[in-house]
RNA sequence: GGGGGCGUGGCGGAAUGGUAGACGCUGCGGACUUAAAAUCCGUUGAGAUUAAUCCCUCGUGUGGGUUCAAGUCCCACCGCCCCCA
């Protein structure tokens, strides 16, 4: 007999069966409630990497348990295959980006397949397949239609040398160029705009509707959206007949604004400025023109600012206060104004001091000095001073009176306003769903009449990564009547951010094939929303909001009737491995050539350090799936991720641990070779050990049932099947009917996990259907049932002596054998027992005291 | 700087406020073997003690607190990680 199982063979047939027999299809019988497991779908890159296993393992493992469980499961799969790596390609090698991405799709559906995943392969949808994009695109001008999409300037990367427009990923942390090296401008472009602001109120109050999300998910999302509660204030410009108007989240410190600054952009800029600061001005707006966000806002670096020589009257005061601009007030921010109040903010009071600007002190503290010098800016709430009809007054109170009297003025009025910003969706870029719209001198933009949709891209097409977008420069493709007056007129040749193809994926796999509509109201109202959402936790901010943005805007559309896309989300944690790092040169070195026992350079024999880090190619830690499943195969890969840490946790990739998962299988493998021809005999009354390997049983079902119940925990369910399997090892009653169930409940209980195995093993035992539809099984309460349990003996908190006491006794009986123990005697001697405390089916404790 | 999370053996990790360290890895000892691989058995927190692996003491980042009882709850601190700036 061979002391291991052959996981090849075995792999390959089961997966072949399923297939035939269609066991993966999506469950359509309407008796059965329905249960939809999603993972995020991957970007196909061409190869699998392991965080995608544990991705479609994880939600894999719950579709199947589901299944078992009696429920129709919609579990697909797909592509987010639009984006900037195939345009690469493309310009490197010369690839047109369909071709690339295809093959890579055709790849990676092999490899998924490998890991035996039940995946409906049929409802498959390709996010740059023209029967999905012409869904983007027809969902793209429902956002029209209901004056959620529009056009406005905004500012792009722009790489001068190139002429092209940049992706934020294309620009290095230095803010050049990743191809031509040069620095990074920022240029003025007219862009197209989703109007999420108009959701910003729902997407957050909707947060407390997700039960089933991690805390920390609805946090990041919450401070995303930064909801703040303030003030809208108006300041006169003098001698102009302009305003400017600045967004304050502390209107009670109004009266200590001492400046005001605009962001360079502002249109009024300009027109501050006196005539002879104009050449600085001008200077200044130039100079930050070229520099990043990024850069303009971090805190550890110096903000930099110079007036206008023009002046604004604070209305509450009446004062004229000096108008400056400076690099950290954005124009895409709020008002694109501040009003500077150095006294009572941190950044203001740098820059105040900084510049030789007053500051004025309006709130202290109850037992504070209106006339001490600051040192520093004080925020906290106070005592209202040195403001007017205001002095005196709470601080906290004060916010809102100022605002009730600049309403009264006609100076300003209450506002919310929110961080988060429109989402900007145009790309300047071939691989994107073309944005569906006509330019029409004199219709203006119109959209694509539905019925020539999808707006293909055209095939034909030479990649230089130079110059304009390829799209405008086809000549052919751009320039079409227009549907409205027929009169010549031009494309849009900006395509789609590619988080909006992902924003609505999960909503296609409802009816993925549906070629006359997005999906039918029935399919939708059949299969949504997710039942549970798995995915990494980089995508807790953008993707989700994204989702649920979309979610709400095509209920209110009333194409769906579910507010929130996903009910449940677990954020898988990354898989890491050990990494080597020559700490001197900070040079990575691949684990092949480091001795791991005295980790040195092989070219200058430093020291390494190690550590673990994510896998990546730039690490050199990478571990391929590919070799792990031809080594040991797909079943103990799943094991090994599956029980290596908790899923929500970082994984530690060790082959000595995925070692021993495959001897764990193996164990289970001998222990059915070993079974297969014993015949069971009668069943009589249960020994004890019988009872014994049946509690163990019903034991493992229950904990593992409750561990893929709700909060997953596949490692702690993965450690009771080796229990199982242990205690099965150990029973000496091979020829027990209860042995014979122990080994039908390990496998079933295994199917979910290590699918092929378990399913090989239920057939050499002669069973004939699948074990995949087998029932999941119901622990029995009576097997759990035990005649004695041990019970704790403590004094004073500390255990004594462990007992064994009939399961039924009493509070009294567990208390008089509790101190009939003998051990216990000797810490009860000269002492009084001045209180006993007995918790039923755990312990007893006694509270002493020295006694006389 | 603000917000959030986490700290348990040599390692990954288990523990509804109730026996800390399940399960696995590693290490050590042994069996089988000509030998190895594979497999199986035993052992593996620290310390003290012993004929004994009984018993005992300590132990969940540090210091305090609540409680009959704290890894778990509360406060402060230290360290690490994540998000936002």
């Amino acid at each position: 007999m061979e002391s291991r199982y052959q996981a090849a063979a075995i792999e390959s047939k089961w997966q072949q069966f399923w297939a035939d027999q269609g066991l993966d299809r999506t469950g359509d019988d309407p008796q059965k409630p329905k249960f939809y497991a999603l993972s995020m779908f991957p970007y196909p890159s061409g190869n699998l990497h392991m965080g995608h296993v544990r991705n479609y393992v994880i939600t894999d493992v719950i579709a199947r348990q589901k299944r078992m469980q009696g429920y129709r499961v919609l579990h697909p799969m797909g592509w987010d295959a639009f984006g900037l790596p195939a345009e690469n390609a493309a310009i490197d090698r010369g690839i047109p980006p369909a071709t690339w991405t295809l093959q890579n799709i055709a790849q990676m559906r092999e490899q998924l397949k490998e890991l035996g995943l039940s995946i409906d392969w049929d409802r498959e949808v390709t996010t740059c397949a023209p029967d999905y994009y012409r869904w983007t695109q027809w969902l793209f001008l429902q956002f029209l239609d209901g004056g959620l999409a529009y056009q406005r300037e905004a500012a792009v990367n722009w790489d001068p040398i190139d002429q092209t427009v940049l992706a934020n990923e294309q620009v290095d942390s230095e803010g050049k160029s990743w191809r031509s090296g040069a620095k990074v401008e920022r240029k003025l472009l007219r862009q197209w705009f989703l109007k999420i602001t108009d959701y910003a109120e729902a997407l957050l109050q909707d947060l407390d509707k997700l039960t089933g999300w991690p805390e920390r998910v609805k946090l990041m999302q919450e401070n995303w959206i930064g909801k703040s509660v303030g003030a809208y204030l108006e300041f006169p410009i003098v001698g102009l007949d302009e305003k400017i108007a600045v967004f304050t989240t502390r209107p009670d410190t109004v009266y200590g604004v001492t400046y005001l600054v605009l962001a360079p952009e502002h249109p009024l800029t300009a027109q501050v400025t006196r005539g002879d600061r104009t050449a600085a001005v001008a200077q200044f707006v130039s100079e930050i023109a070229q520099t990043s966000e990024q850069d303009r806002t971090a805190e550890d670096k110096p903000k930099r600012g110079i007036p206008t020589g023009g002046m604004a009257i604070n209305p509450f005061t009446g004062e004229e206060v000096p108008i400056w601009i400076a690099d950290y007030v954005l124009y895409e921010y709020g008002t694109g104004a501040v009003m500077g109040v150095p006294a009572h903010d941190q950044r203001d009071f740098a820059f105040a001091t900084q510049n030789d600007l007053a500051i004025k002190t309006v709130i202290i503290p109850t037992d504070g000095d209106a006339d001490a010098v600051l040192d520093q800016a004080y925020t906290e709430p106070g005592l209202m001073v040195n403001s007017g009809s205001f002095d005196g007054t709470d601080s906290l109170t004060g916010k809102t009176k100022i605002i009730e009297y600049a309403e009264a003025q006609g100076y300003g009025k209450a506002r919310i306003q929110y961080r988060l910003r429109d989402w900007l969706i145009s790309r300047q870029r071939y691989w994107g769903c073309p944005i569906p719209v006509i330019h029409c001198p004199s219709c203006g933009t119109v959209p694509v009449p539905d019925a020539d949709l999808p707006v293909k891209l055209p095939e034909q097409v030479t990649f230089s990564g130079r110059g304009p977008s390829p799209l405008a420069k086809m000549e052919d493709w751009v320039n079409v009547p227009c549907p409205s007056c027929g009169e010549p007129a031009k494309r849009e040749t900006d395509t789609m951010d590619t988080f909006i193809d992902s924003s609505w994926y999960f909503l296609r796999y409802a009816d993925a094939r549906n070629d006359q509509a997005v999906f039918t109201p029935e399919a939708a109202e059949n299969w949504l929303a997710v039942d549970q959402y798995v995915g990494g936790i980089e995508h807790a901010i953008l993707h989700l909001l994204y989702s649920r943005f979309f979610t709400k805007v095509l209920r209110d559309r009333h194409l769906i009737t579910i507010d929130e896309p996903f009910k449940r989300l677990l954020t898988q944690g990354m898989v890491q491995a050990l990494t080597y790092k020559n700490p001197v040169t900070g040079k990575y070195i691949p684990a092949d050539q480091v001795d791991s026992t005295n980790p040195q350079d092989p070219e200058t024999g430093e020291p390494l350090e190690a550590f673990y880090e994510k896998m990546s190619k730039s690490k050199y830690n990478g571990v391929d799936p590919k070799a792990v499943l031809g080594k040991y195969g797909a079943d103990t890969a799943r094991m090994f991720i599956l029980f290596k840490a908790p899923p929500e946790k970082d994984l530690e990739w060790d082959d000595a641990d995925v070692e021993g998962q495959f001897r764990f299988l193996n164990r289970v493998w001998r222990l059915v070779q070993g079974y297969k021809e014993v015949a069971p005999a009668k069943a009589g009354e249960l020994t004890k050990t019988e009872k014994e390997l049946r509690r163990a049983i019903h034991g493992a079902i229950a904990a593992i049932s409750e561990d893929l119940e709700g909060d997953y925990q596949f490692n702690t369910a993965v450690s009771e099947l080796m229990k199982l399997s242990n205690a099965l090892g150990d029973a000496d009653c091979l020829t027990s009917p209860v042995y014979q169930e122990g080994i039908h409940t390990l496998l079933i209980l295994l199917a979910p996990f290590a699918p092929h195995l378990a399913e090989e093993l239920w057939h050499e035992l002669g069973q004939t259907g699948s074990i995949h539809q087998q029932a999941w099984p119901v622990a029995d309460p009576q097997a759990l049932a035990v005649d004695e349990i041990p019970l704790v003996v403590q004094v004073m908190g500390k255990k004594r002596d462990l007992i064994q006491v009939p399961t039924s006794a009493t509070k009294a009986e567990l208390e008089a054998y509790a101190r009939s123990s003998a051990k216990i005697q000797p810490y009860l001697e000269g002492q009084v027992v001045k209180k006993v405390i007995v918790v039923p089916g755990k312990l007893v404790n006694f509270v002493v005291a020295p006694g006389s």
